[in-house]
DNA sequence: GATGAATGAGTCTTCATTCAT
DNA sequence: AATGAATGAAGACTCATTCAT
C-alpha cells in the first residue's frame, strides 16, 4: 500500500450534492428543533432544508433518529468547544469562555427540550462520555487553583446549560444577552470568593450517570412501547 | 332562629362533585403540562383528573383556555408565596425563602414551557402585575440592606424561575433537590459579597414589559394568521 | 261512579307546569329545526324551551322521537288549515288560501329538511292519511269547476310545499315574501286559465345582490364571531 | 428534432393519479353533499372518492373550502349550460332547455343545501356574476318576444332551481322526473299565454304512498342499524 | 318531576411515514 | 437517488344521552 490516494478526493456530482444535503438537513433540524421544539413537523424540517420527504427518509429512519443525531452532533461540537477553550491561559477564563460559547453558539445546543423524549443510544453514550471528560479536564485547573468551589462538578455545568438554554421566545440577540446575564450571575455563585465564606450547596453534585437517568427517556415512560428508536 | 344560616352551606352531591373536579382538573393539568409539556393530549389530562372528555370541555373551552387558567392560578399562588415570605425577619431570608418555595412547590409553576405559545389575556396581565409588585416589594429590603446586587430586578427573579423550572425528567424529589442546588448557586451570585468586588452583569436587567414580550405569543407570530374560509 | 267530575279540571301545580313545558318544548323544537336544520343540538332546543336536559328526556326518548312528534303535529296543523280553508266560498280561493297559509305559517311546516332522515312511524302514517284526505277534499271543488288542471293531485301540493319550504337563510319576512312569489307563480301554472289574463306577482323581483344576501353566510352572522383564546 | 415537444405531455404515474383523484374527489363531494347534505362527514366523502383522509386534506384545507370549490364548479357548469342552450332557435325553447338541463344534470347543482352555511368568496362572486349574465342573456329573447312575463328576472330562475333541487330522498330517476314535473308547472306560470292551451305535464302524478318512499328514511339506510327510533 | 353535570362515541384535522414513479 | 402524493393513526373538540341528587 504505497501511496494512498487523496484521502477524500473532493466528491463530485450526486455524491457532492448528497453531502451538501446532509449538512443542510442537520442545520435545518437543529434550528427548527431549537425554535419550535419537539413539535416541529418533519415536513417543516425538510422544507427548511430544501429537500423532499423521500430524501429525508433516505437519510434518517424517522424523526427520532434525526433528533438523536442532532443531539450527538451537538455534544461533539460542545466537546470541541471545551477543548478549544482549554487553551486559554487562565483556568477560570477557560471555564468562562467555554460556558459563554456554549450558551451563545447557535449550533451547539444540548437540545434539552428533547430531554426525556428520546431514549439513550450507544452513539449518545459515547458522545456524552467524550463531553464529560472534556469538561472534567476543563474544571481541573480552576479547581486546583482554588477559584472554583470544590463541590461543583462537570454534570453541574451541563445541567446549568440545560437550564440556560430553555427555549424562550423573543429576538435571538436579546435572548443571547439574557442567557449571558444569568450565566454570569451563576458563575459568580460558583466562584470561590477568597475572602467570604460560602454556604454549602444543598444536595450532592450529580454525577454523569445521573444525567443520563435524567434526560434519557426511561423505558417505562415510552410513548409507544414498541417504537424502534435506533440511530439514523 | 336567631342567627343567619351558613352563608355557603357546604354544597352537596353533584354540586360538590363538580367543585372537587374543578380542583382535580387544575392539579392534573398543572402536573401534566409540567411533566410532558404543551404536547400533552387533552385526553391524557382528563384521564389524570379522572373525568371524561365531556366534563373537561364543560369547564374549559379547550386546551388553550385551560392552560391560560393554569398560568393565572400559578401566578396567583406565586404572588401569595411572595407575600407570605415577606413576613420573614431578615430581608435576605425572605427572598431566599420565596425562591425556594417557588422552585419547590408542585403547584406554583410559571409553566414557562408554554411561553410563546399562548397569547396574553387580560387575566394574565392582571395576575402578572400583581406578581410583579409583590416581588418588587420583596426586593426592597435586601436591596436597601445592601445584601442584594443593585442591578438585580424583579424580572430577573421571574426569568430565573423560568430557567430553573425547565422541564427535566426524573424523580420529582431528585429534581427538586437539583433545582434547589442551582437556585442557591445563583443566589450566591446575586448577593453582594461585602468584601469582594463584583464584575458587572452583562446586559441591562429586563423590565416587566419585556417579560410579556418574551412569553406571550405575539399576534404576528400566529401560526396561521389570516386563516379564513377561502378557496381550496 | 255516579257523576263524572269536570272532564279536564284545569290542572294545577306540577301538572299544569308540565303541560306548559310540553307546549313550549314543541314550539321551541319547531323553530329550532326550521331555522337551523337537523343539526341543531338537543341542548339548544332545551335551552330555547327553557327546560333542563333531564326534563327533555323525560318527555321524549331522544332527538329523533321529538322530531317525529313535531312532524306529526305539523301535519295535523296543516290538516286543520286545509279544513278551515275549505270554508271559503270559491273553490279556487280555498285552495289558494290553504297554500298561502301553509307557506307562511311559522308553525305549520312539513319540516322537509328532515326528509330522508327519519323513518316512518304509525303516528306519522295516520297524520299523513288525514292530511291526504283533507287536501283531496280541498281539490275536489276547483277540479270540478274546471279551474284546476285535471292532472294535479294532492301529493303535488305537498311536494310543492316541500320545495317552497326549503330552508333559505335571510330575514323571515323577506323569505315569506319570496315563498309567496313562487307559490303564485306555480299556482298560475296549475290553473286552467280559460282566458289569458294573469294576476300580478306579489313582491318585487329579487335582484342578483339579494341572492347573495340570502344564501351566503354573512360575516356578522358567524356562529361564534369573535372567538378568541380567552379565559375558561 | 424540428418540432416542439408536446406542450403538456400527458402526465404519467403519480401525477396522473393525482389528476384522476382530483376529479373523483369533486364528483364524490358533489354527490355526497347533494344526497346527504352538509352533514356528510369528510370521511364519507373521502371513502366515496376512494382516497385516504390525508389525500383529501392535501387538496383542500377542509370541508368548507371543498364545498366552496364544489359550489364554484357547479356554477360554472350551469353557466356553460346556459350558453349552450342559448343556441336554440326559439327563445322560449332555449329557456326551457336550460332549466331542464339544470334540473336534471347530476353535476350542475347549486347545492342550495349549503346555503347560509358558507361565506362568500371572491371566486364564488365571480362565478356568480358570470352565471348571472349568462342567464340574463338567455332571458332577453323570450322576454322581447313577449312569451315571458315581464316581471320574471334572472334571480327568479336561480331561486326556482334552488327550490327544485331541494334534497329529496328517492331513486335518482324518479326524483328527476318529479323535478321536471314541477319545473314545467312553474314554467307555465312564467309564460305569457296569449291563447289558453296548455301542454300536458310530463310524468304521472305521484300518489300518496310514493311520498313516503320519497321522504322517509328507509330502514336499510339507517345510520346506526340498531338505533331505536320510536315515538316519544 | 326537574335539574344539569358526566360520559364517550363520533367528527374534523394533522402529521409521521411509505411508496410508486 | 429524489420527489411528493397517499396513507391512517392520533388529537382536539362536539353532542346525544344517562344518572345522581
Amino acid at each position: 500500500m504505497p501511496a494512498n490516494p487523496a484521502p477524500a478526493p473532493a466528491p463530485r456530482g450526486r455524491r457532492r450534492e448528497a453531502e451538501r444535503n446532509d449538512e443542510r438537513l442537520l442545520v435545518a433540524a437543529h434550528e427548527a428543533l431549537s425554535e419550535v421544539g419537539w413539535s416541529v413537523s418533519v415536513t417543516e424540517i425538510a422544507k427548511r432544508a430544501g429537500i423532499g420527504m423521500g430524501s429525508f427518509y433516505r437519510r434518517y429512519r424517522g424523526k427520532v433518529p434525526l433528533a438523536q443525531h442532532v443531539r450527538v452532533v451537538s455534544m461533539e461540537r460542545l466537546t470541541e468547544a471545551a477543548r478549544v477553550a482549554a487553551d486559554e491561559r487562565d483556568g477560570w477564563e477557560a471555564l468562562v469562555r467555554f460556558m459563554c460559547d456554549a450558551v451563545s453558539a447557535p449550533t451547539s445546543t444540548l437540545l434539552p427540550l428533547i430531554g426525556g423524549i428520546l431514549p439513550g443510544t450507544p452513539a449518545v453514550d459515547e458522545a456524552s462520555a467524550r463531553l464529560h471528560s472534556a469538561i472534567d479536564k476543563l474544571l481541573e485547573r480552576p479547581r486546583s487553583e482554588g477559584v472554583l468551589r470544590q463541590d461543583v462538578g462537570a454534570a453541574d455545568l451541563v445541567l446549568l446549560l440545560v437550564h440556560l438554554r430553555t427555549r424562550i421566545p423573543g429576538l435571538p440577540e436579546r435572548i443571547r444577552q439574557l442567557r449571558l446575564r444569568y450565566l454570569h450571575m451563576t458563575l459568580e455563585g460558583m466562584r470561590c470568593a477568597p475572602s467570604s465564606e460560602r454556604a454549602a450547596l444543598p444536595p450532592p453534585c450529580p454525577d454523569w450517570q445521573e444525567l443520563h437517568l435524567l434526560w434519557d427517556r426511561r423505558p417505562d415512560t415510552r410513548v409507544r412501547p414498541d417504537e424502534e428508536t435506533h440511530e439514523k
